[in-house]
DNA sequence: TCCCAAATTTCGGCATGCCGAAATAATACG
DNA sequence: CGTATTATTTCGGCATGCCGAAATTTGGGA
């Protein structure tokens, strides 16, 4: 069957590509991200065009329309909700959530999922900080401003640390590179984006990998 | 795209068809079973052999291989374990959590699995009184005695309670015949299978459906 | 034993999603 | 402005699972 699953992840996809802009993505960024041949993608878009979820123009740029959003919104907060419930209830780490809430936020029915959210105290950050959409769609943006583009004696707490690279995951984790943990840059590199920054009060070298995955309060 | 789910929704079918014996069925009624064209059976029915997990005899019974039996072991203790999890921690009823289980039993890791598990205590019944296998596959069977075969003047407590009829179940709990209650039989009806018992002290006429779905412990 | 009815299987078809190769459109650059 | 590169779409095909209709097999009854 999966013909929901699809469909949701598609959307899902779209909306992440640039969650704080204008929801429009190509079709070759879209197929890449997804994993997928680009003809896959064309024929999907077609379907989801076909239904009201995203607006295509031929040779164009792929958007969501108000309905689109809405269902992204809508599998954004089950992600979400599920990777807290995760590291919460069943001590599973930052870096060992994201395989088993993608399968789960396809899965789990409203009820289960409003009883989580009950549970865990209606949370509206999940564990990387990202914003979890409330049940009718509203998100609250992070004030945040992206590490790398922070200048030389920015500081402030760390609120965004992207989710999908295990690796950089665990080794920020080491580095006690935490959601909230205080940062302060006392170094900015000229070229590369990397910088040298306090965590915590400890001096740290953050390669640009790392700079660029974490958002700075403002 | 489901490849596995379909498989294990067979396999589980087959096994659930006579739980308490050899593990074989028609093609006609695994058919009717899972809702399904007796073509699209036989269909199946020829991959699942050739995957080595059900014998077939052409225009004859089919039958669970020991590889099988242990998928549809794995399949039943997942489902049960997860009936007994949305009961014990969200406010399920009994009556509601079939639905909900035949999803999640697809769709959850073995190690959240094995966290639910060691969350209830590593519960060896369900909320209707069904052994939950182990994860090694051991089953324990209940010493039970079906409630429509048990003599006049037979006393013992509920042990198991058939699921997949919502309205009975609530029936059931609304005359207070649940699991490990108490019940006495105190007429037996020639015909039919209707039963007068005792629950909990208070006398009550069962119908046949009702006594059909109790288990009596010995 | 022979034949009929019921059960089972075979066959062509459909829907969903995916792919690679070939065709087509858009763009970029000389 | 024209062409070459790149992006996108179209097309035929494949895999999974399902269906109904048309064989085929089985088993029981006359």
């Amino acid at each position: 069957m999966n013909g929901s699953t699809t469909v949701e992840d598609y959307v899902k996809t779209i909306y992440g590509h640039t969650e704080w802009q204008p929801e429009s993505i190509t079709p070759s960024a879209l197929a890449a991200r997804m994993g997928l041949a680009a003809s896959s993608v064309t024929e999907m878009v077609k379907k989801l065009a076909a239904s009201g979820l995203v607006t295509h123009v031929p040779y164009g740029a792929i958007t969501l329309t108000d309905q689109g959003r809405a269902l992204a919104l809508r599998m954004v907060r089950r992600h979400r909700l599920i990777e807290t419930w995760l590291v919460e209830s069943f001590g599973y780490g930052w870096d060992e959530v994201h395989d088993e809430a993608e399968v789960l936020e396809h899965a789990l029915s409203d009820r289960m999922l409003d009883a989580i959210s009950r549970q865990l105290g209606q949370p509206t950050r999940d564990p990387h900080g990202d914003p979890i959409p409330a049940a009718d769609g509203t998100v609250r943006l992070p004030d945040a401003v992206l590490l790398s583009q922070a200048s030389d004696g920015h500081r402030g707490a760390v609120v965004r640390i992207s989710d999908r690279n295990p690796e950089l995951l665990r080794w920020l984790d080491e580095h006690a590179v935490r959601l909230d943990a205080p940062i302060e840059v006392i170094e900015r590199r000229p070229f590369g984006g990397a910088l040298a920054v306090l965590v915590d009060g400890h001096p740290l070298d953050l390669g640009s990998d790392a700079a660029a995955a974490i958002w700075l309060a403002a």
